[in-house]
DNA sequence: TATTTTTTGTTGCAATTACAGCAAATTAGT
DNA sequence: ACTAATTTGCTGTAATTGCAACAAAAAATA
């Protein structure tokens, strides 16, 4: 059986490596980009579903978020109908800065894909969609304390 | 051109999740079973080489594989003909974890794998490969300084 | 309706991460 | 051989990360 875990691990190092490079010209440290980019995908979302979208921790993207709602890119606005959540949106500063980190985005997206064929470079995006499924539920189950079957 | 770059993220966040939930029984914390494979894998390697492998800042590998060493995982042995470098080996402890990561990593690889034929798996391993290459080499430019070719 | 469970926001805290910068050893170039 | 550039190890420091824990609100259940 092959192994993928690696490259994958490089290759996820290296963007985000590339990404806290490119992106400090718009005052944007570590992975707060992910975070402008989802809040520009789903207004009105509220943290914990955001941290579940990128699967990070939920204080983690707390953290970052609130970052973001202090360097004015994303405001947080208290739900209607409901005392609890808070919506984030992003704020015209952040609008400003979204398209500039999609151009950067496809760029790498471009670079990745570079030596492969339209056709390879979509059975590839099937086949990651298919992993990401299964690790993520994995990942669901281990975070439950599920004990992983194979002796220690 | 299919998107690629998140679902690399989610499954590398996810994994390493995993990771960090599942090495805690061998008192590993976050990557440093990355190190520990690589130094078994490349004995006498030094430090700046594993960062290199591993694709991960010089004082970030520095500092794990010294936590390593206190910890009685990896001893640092000064190069006979050399008086500069520093050569890591796995001490007994730390040979005695190995093949324990080994099997979880080969167990995540199998999950990772499950809905994908065997022929597809040995595809998208090499693309991934592929993408590896591209992208790290994108990322040495960018670490160099070099301006990506497209305006802000 | 009342009670229990889950969700959401938040903070404390210890650890990891990564940029700067230094000194010493080595290597490359003249 | 001499100088300049690179490599290697290391530390200071600020920031991010993530586990634990809490309170309040909401949702689920009895």
């Amino acid at each position: 059986m092959p192994e993928i875990l690696r490259s994958i691990g490089t290759i996820a190092r290296a963007l985000d490596s590339i990404s806290n490079i490119e992106f400090k010209q718009y005052d944007l440290t570590k992975g707060q980009y992910l975070y402008l980019v989802r809040i520009y995908e789903h207004p009105g979302i509220i943290t914990d579903h955001l941290a579940n979208l990128l699967t990070v921790d939920r204080t983690t993207a707390a953290r970052a978020v609130q970052k973001l709602v202090n360097q004015g890119f994303v405001r947080k606005q208290s739900a209607t109908n409901n005392r609890k959540n808070k919506e984030l949106y992003l704020t015209e500063q952040g609008a400003q800065v979204y398209p500039h980190i999609q151009r950067e985005n496809t760029y790498s997206n471009q670079v990745a894909l570079t030596d492969l064929t339209p056709s390879e470079a979509t059975e590839l995006a099937a086949f990651l969609a298919k992993v990401s499924n299964r690790v993520t539920a994995d990942f669901e189950q281990v975070k439950k304390g599920q004990t992983r079957p194979y002796p220690h």
